[in-house]
RNA sequence: GCUCACGUAGCUCAGGAGGUCAGAGCGUAUCCUUGGUAAGGAUAAGGUCACCGGUUCAAAUCCGGUCGUGAGCUCCA
């Protein structure tokens, strides 16, 4: 952009948002100074512009006729730029501490930023308050932070210089041509694209918040840096927010929920081996046989195969070769064999037990398959990432030109369940990996078969390049955890590989024998991890259909107890997870308790219910409900229970 | 697997410059209390302070290793 003021004009128009006319201005003028000609208040607030469409900083001189909006810490892109400053200056006090820092990257992220450093001593979280201190100091240096361009030699020479050996390489990646731009802040300064704040003390408040590791470009076999997470906000009470917000997700963390609620345990003697107790178990069965009924209903065959088969059969699909490092193995009679990873090989092996007709397709075997892989020890993550686990697998036999259709009919199933637990959630498209079978023709077909779908139904995607199986590209449904982080659940996975390993075919209209399409596919995902992600959906507080225990009976007084356990038996008889809690204790205390369990309903039953017929029937999110008959609260469970209602 | 941190009763956590430091609350058991919508009272039981090794007269406390856990990275349902 040609920057030297235009002689001829002594004026130039800029177009702000909210605004009838035109603000004129001197050229050269900084988009600050003019919010601060037009509104104080705006300029206040301010934290970057977008000029014709472009973001910028706030410092940009503005030469010509412009239409600027103003970009605010409301705006997403405002609060990447408010926490990428941030970012900035956490190096900057970093550097000043330790100046033999190299610089990593130090992006904003979701909620937050962080920074990676090459330190030569490891960093220790007590050492995060002298940091942040350091950062109030230039804070309140308030530095101008100024934005440079350079040519590609001059940013190479600036910081090999300054010995920043990352940055150095990061420049020589950039693609020819490309502006090489930097910040400087007093001594600081950094590659980067920006904007930024128009100066360190524009930021307001901050917290460090946590340490870690992270492989320089995200690759393990490029040395680790030490990364520092923080987060900023524009004032104290939104951090204060934000904190507290990070609390209460943490109450709703599945592993301490899963303790409180006695729904599983996890043990030293197993690690990422799930035990389940009666609780989870419970959900768990309503979850598979909800499942099962869908199932039935979208034309799917159950199967079951076995947990430990010969390693022939694991040559054959190519997982002895691809995915050795994470399969278990046994030796049996000399012989050898693998725990399965997966369930594909069975199925594979069903199919192969009988003959086929097109008539048949498309053939749908659907199981319930317990994997075992051997995970990394640092993957292991509560009940979301284990070592052994139920996928709700189901491999679709079928004609090429079925592919399309079946692919659409699993979408709508995804989308079917994750509706009724009332989850929201993204799609991702994942294209052939590296270590990977087939040809370049079958990797296309099969990927633009599956792109083909998502953009029939105008869903929204966002492609992984290079993250498909090894044996073909998938489709993935992620949800999230309490804390935000994304998990992937459903998926839906194209191969042709399988049926050309297992030579499985079938007879066409024209009598000859021809190959199959295959999909794998998974709506739950795994069990576990399904599971995982409900409990913090619901904070514990699970549906009437899924809660352990979906009622307690309440008896006041010890002369009560006759009829409490009528009552519970007269739930218990028609089919609902009901208890007595007969405990010599006050009414209080009982509530409190079937409260902190949340468990929906509580029966009280004290005089009145007695010579009534009713109970007094509390929700544990509506409080008390005054006495109502047996028979009535029989009905209004059942109707809960059956349309499968979130309260 | 990697980086950093952590590991004390079933749970949540105090304590710990080496020596009356094995503690609290919740929970559990027993007894008293029979109480109407979120904790009634008393008493008691419970831990070789993750495990192994080292330093020391003495280690829960210091050092090393192992295992496990957490946050992230890598990898994945």
């Amino acid at each position: 952009m040609d920057r030297s003021a235009d002689p001829v004009k002594k004026q130039i128009n800029i177009y702000l948002e909210d605004r009838e006319s035109p603000a004129s201005i001197e050229p050269g003028t900084t988009v600050q100074e003019l919010l601060g000609q037009v509104n104080k208040r705006l300029q206040k607030e301010a934290v970057a512009a977008r000029v014709n469409g472009e973001l910028a900083d706030l410092t940009l001189p503005l030469y010509e006729d412009a239409e600027v909006e103003v970009v605010t810490f409301e705006d997403e892109e405002g609060a990447e730029v408010y926490r990428h400053t941030a970012s900035h200056v956490m190096a900057q006090a970093v550097k000043r501490i330790y100046d033999k820092t190299q610089l990593g990257i130090g992006p904003a992220i979701q909620s937050g930023f962080y920074y990676d450093f090459d330190l030569d001593e490891p960093l220790s979280p007590e050492q995060l308050p002298q940091i942040e201190e350091t950062m109030e100091q230039i804070i309140k240096e308030d530095l101008p932070i100024e934005r440079m361009e350079l040519s590609r030699e001059e940013a190479m020479e600036l910081f090999r210089e300054r010995g920043e050996k990352y940055k150095v390489e990061m420049i020589a990646d950039l693609p020819e041509g490309e502006v090489i731009s930097c910040y400087r802040q007093g001594e600081f300064i950094d590659l980067c694209t920006g904007p930024h704040l128009p100066s360190t003390g524009k930021l307001k408040t901050f917290k460090l918040l946590n340490l870690a590791g992270a492989y320089w470009r995200g690759d393990e076999s490029k040395p680790m840096l030490q990364r520092i997470y923080g987060t900023a906000f524009p004032k104290k009470k939104m951090l204060d927010e934000h904190l507290q917000r990070l609390e209460e997700a943490r109450k709703r963390d599945h592993r301490r929920l899963g303790r409180e609620l006695e729904l599983f345990s996890l043990h030293e003697e197993g690690p990422g081996f799930p035990f389940y107790h009666p609780r989870g178990m419970i959900i768990r069965r309503e979850l598979e046989s909800f499942w099962r009924e869908e199932h039935r209903r979208a034309g799917y065959h159950e199967i079951e195969t076995p947990m430990i088969l010969d390693r022939s059969l694991w040559e054959q699909s190519g997982h002895w070769e691809h995915y050795k490092e994470n399969m278990y193995f046994t030796r049996i009679d000399d012989r050898d064999f693998s725990v399965k990873p997966m369930n594909c090989p069975g199925a594979m092996l069903v199919y192969k037990a009988g003959m086929y007709s097109y008539r048949d397709f498309p053939l749908r075997l659907a199981e319930m398959g317990l994997v075992h892989r051997h995970e990394k020890s640092g993957t292991l993550h509560g009940l979301m990432r284990v070592r052994s686990f139920t996928q709700d697998d189901a491999h679709i036999f079928m004609l090429p030109e079925q592919i399309e259709g079946e692919v659409a009919g699993i979408i709508d199933l995804v989308d079917r369940f994750y509706r009724v637990f009332g989850f929201a959630y993204h799609i991702e498209l994942s294209t052939r990996p590296e270590k990977s079978m087939g040809t370049e023709e079958m990797w296309e077909r099969a990927t633009a078969a599956l792109q083909n779908v998502l953009e029939k139904r105008g869903l929204d995607f966002k492609i992984n390049e290079g993250d498909g199986a090894f044996y073909g590209p998938k489709i993935d449904f992620h949800l999230q955890d309490c804390l935000g982080r994304t998990w992937q659940c459903g998926t839906i996975q194209l191969d042709f590989q399988m049926p050309e390993k297992f030579d499985l075919t079938y007879t066409g209209q024209d009598g000859q024998r021809h190959r199959p399409a295959m999909i794998h596919r998974v709506v739950y995902g795994a069990m576990e991890r399904f599971f995982a992600l409900l409990v913090e959906h619901y904070g514990g507080a699970f549906p009437l259909w899924l809660a352990p225990v979906q009622a307690v009976v309440l008896p006041i007084t010890d002369r009560h107890h006759a009829y409490a356990k009528e009552v519970r038996d007269r739930l218990l008889s028609e089919g609902m997870r009901v208890e007595l809690d007969d405990r010599n204790e006050k009414v209080n205390y009982k509530i409190r308790e079937a409260q902190v369990q949340k468990v929906p309903y509580m029966l009280v039953v004290g005089d009145r219910e007695v010579e009534a017929g009713t109970a007094a029937l509390r929700h544990r999110g509506e409080g008390d409900l005054g006495p109502v008959p047996l028979e009535d609260i029989l009905r209004m469970l059942r109707e809960e229970i059956d349309g499968k209602k979130v309260k």
